[in-house]
DNA sequence: ATATTAACAAGAATCGATTTTGTAAATAGA
DNA sequence: TCTATTTACAAAATCGATTCTTGTTAATAT
């Protein structure tokens, strides 16, 4: 850091970085992020720190006490349980907005990032542990996104695009170590309801996969 | 300002004020938000005034462009109907959700919201034109609160409460001037709808009364 | 020995100054 | 006269230092 590049500030490329090291699990739940030690990590000023902790704070990342300072958001069941919910409702919402209005070009963004993740590895194995590998985490991210992308309603995906980093955040830091189950035939199954523009379809297989998906993080501790 | 009261923080205090200023009206839709103006307004450092505007920004009421600074934000047709759409869907569920957890405190909180609404006058005259009086506003936004207060997901209610800021902010900023209908009949329909446990009934008359009350801020111009 | 107050230290919040950026006016060259 | 480059200026972004808060420990008193 310490050098700006391009026409973007520092804040927004700390914003950034910081907003990726707490999704990717870089920092436990619930620990202080101290301004002073993130100044020093970042080697950037107090001011631009703060101002990516309390972005991220209006986020819900991160979790702010006046004149205490700043947090990693702590995880819970019962949160997960309403950050589901409020995907399924919102989800599923932009999913029959973005049938109603997708056209050619949408169709063949959602085959072709599909067709990418049907043919990425999900886990990969280290120390004898499995982890879900982050091009196959982004790559899911993008079909998700992709197939609700046609919605014409920027608020409504910006809700979702918010949801979906409270979800990604509890994706490491569940504690399901093992992997019970593959989403592969649910996506295709998903996308082929969405080629099809049945929407009722769509929603309902959309509804089963995020909360079989969810319920997968909590169980077999 | 200038002096902190309490254990609450500079920052805090002026993110409220700011926020309050710009849902009511008091700047011009895409206005410039000048740091060094502001600073002088409220008398505190450039610190504060960017911590708050920052907040802002992330919530939608601000916009900001890097290097360039903040503004107002803008209003259009075509994001009123977002919003309207947005909470439709959001607003409907937490009523549902509601409906379904609420207890008897929560029932009487909701007689004792809608009976002071409803003998609350909603307009008064200046200068020969009528304008929304603020007291009436804030009961509006109590009375829809309360329908939902026992919505049992906080991050719904977060949506919903955001959604609302944005409404809010359309309500001073229309081209409507002349009130063309009364709510008041459709407040007490829906309460019955709310108290009686008709879900179905509830979220009807809500979308009516939040699609028609968005319709006129912008017919009649 | 316990309760209360005072001193201290760590970190948050705030400040005023410095650096960088974008815009518009001024100058130079075609 | 018109375009291209330079210069000047205002505002944004960033910095490092100062001031406040809060929690803890040491000192004093009951």
């Amino acid at each position: 850091m310490a050098k700006r590049n391009g026409s973007s500030t520092l804040s927004e490329n700390v914003t950034k970085k910081l907003k990726s090291d707490i999704l990717t699990g870089q920092y436990k739940p619930g620990s202080p992020l101290t301004v002073s030690e993130l100044t020093k990590g970042f080697d950037v000023s107090v001011a631009v720190v703060r101002e990516a902790l309390t972005r991220l704070a209006t986020q819900g990342l991160v979790l702010q006490n006046p004149n205490y300072g700043f947090s990693v958001k702590t995880a819970s069941e019962e949160e997960l349980n309403s950050i589901v919910e409020a995907r399924l409702i919102n989800e599923s919402a932009a999913l029959r907005l973005s049938i109603a209005h997708g056209d050619l070009t949408w169709e063949s963004n959602v085959i072709a990032v599909h067709h990418k993740l049907s043919q990425t590895a999900e886990y990969e194995e280290v120390d004898h542990k499995l982890f879900v590998r982050e091009e196959w985490s982004d790559l899911h991210r993008q079909f998700h996104y992709e197939l609700i992308a046609a919605c014409p309603n920027p608020l409504l995906l910006d809700i979702c695009r918010r949801l979906w980093d409270l979800s990604e955040f509890y994706r490491h830091w569940s504690f399901q170590q093992q992997p019970t189950r593959d989403g592969r035939d649910e996506h295709k199954a998903l996308m082929d309801a969405v080629l099809g523009r049945d929407s009722d379809r769509a929603v309902e297989i959309f509804r089963t996969h995020i909360q079989l998906t969810a319920d997968n993080l909590f169980d077999n501790r």
